[in-house]
DNA sequence: AAGAATGTTACATG
DNA sequence: ACATGTAACATTCT
């Protein structure tokens, strides 16, 4: 479920609750392989008692950086999310793992399809270190979206998902910048003209700016959908042009939208618009 | 009621 | 090394 937008708006809200500077009194797990990195007791040994000095994104994973060098990393993959609430009570039935926060309460982390991973480690770099680059960081230019499509041969559409080339986009926002730049999501990543390099790293950009802005993506009304805390849901869906439009007219030329299966991921965009050649 | 779903990765094949 | 496809993970939603 979450990509940028999401994540930073679940990072945002727990640092507004204020999360920084407690300490993770005590941890609970009830679904074992949500822990990836360690045994469960190794993880309950290591995390409890230890403070939580900030807590920031980097691509998809939230990073809780802790004292003594540890880092607890989460991805939430599909349908993970934190809640927090101030009683332990009745977990409701796809809590996986509770963080108890002291006098903060209880951040419970949520994820129907259990897809989603805590990984409790020493060096943050094995997970993040080969990450592409940050698409709203001052160090992705134009310039360097088109030295890292160079000589890549790929299509360009699956060539954004995959995070050691751009970290952060999901199917949604990857949808949303080619038909905003008016590139077909199977043209190939070095035939890109420099005109083109240009207006789809503005459109990276302007996607992912406008999903921030409206604290993320909700699609639909099921709890497997995606939420901040305490319930929050993203207000982005209405701005989005193509995706899950199928059939419906494209808002720049009425034309149909079409729908295409590509690297196993749906796909949508105007065949008008975004011209295979 | 079958098919799809916002993500990643291991494995196989070319 | 690169590129591409498939299955797997597990459950819910349409």
């Amino acid at each position: 479920m979450p990509e940028l937008p999401e994540v930073q708006t679940m990072v945002d809200d727990l640092n507004a609750v204020g999360l920084p500077g407690k300490i993770i009194t005590k941890a609970h797990v009830y679904w074992e392989r949500t822990i990836a990195s360690l045994s469960v007791n190794d993880f309950k040994g290591q995390v409890q008692g230890r403070i939580i000095k900030r807590l920031y994104r980097r691509a998809k994973y939230l990073v809780f950086e802790l004292d003594a060098g540890w880092h607890l990393i989460v991805h939430l993959r599909m349908t993970g999310r934190f809640e927090l609430n101030a009683r332990l009570g009745s977990r409701g039935n796809h809590v996986h793992v509770i963080l108890q926060l002291g006098d903060l309460g209880y951040l419970m982390f949520h994820d129907t399809r259990k897809f989603g991973r805590f990984y409790l480690t020493l060096s943050p770099c094995c997970l993040l270190g080969k990450l592409g680059p940050e698409p709203l960081g001052k160090r992705f230019s134009a310039g360097v979206l088109g030295e890292r499509l160079a000589g890549r041969r790929r299509w360009i559409k699956p060539l954004l998902l995959d995070q050691h080339f751009v970290a952060g986009l999901g199917n949604i926002y990857a949808d949303e910048a080619l038909w905003r730049a008016g590139i077909h999501p199977m043209r190939i990543a070095e035939s890109l003209t420099q005109t083109e390099i240009k207006a789809l790293h503005r459109a990276v950009r302007y996607v992912l700016r406008q999903g921030l802005r409206n604290g993320g993506t909700t699609l639909g009304r099921g709890q497997s959908n995606f939420q901040s805390l305490r319930h929050r849901r993203g207000s982005n869906a209405p701005k989005l042009k193509v995706f899950r439009r199928t059939g419906l007219p494209c808002p720049r030329c009425r034309q149909p939208i079409e729908r295409m299966v590509l690297g196993q991921r749906s796909t949508h965009y105007c065949s008008v618009c975004q011209p295979v050649t």
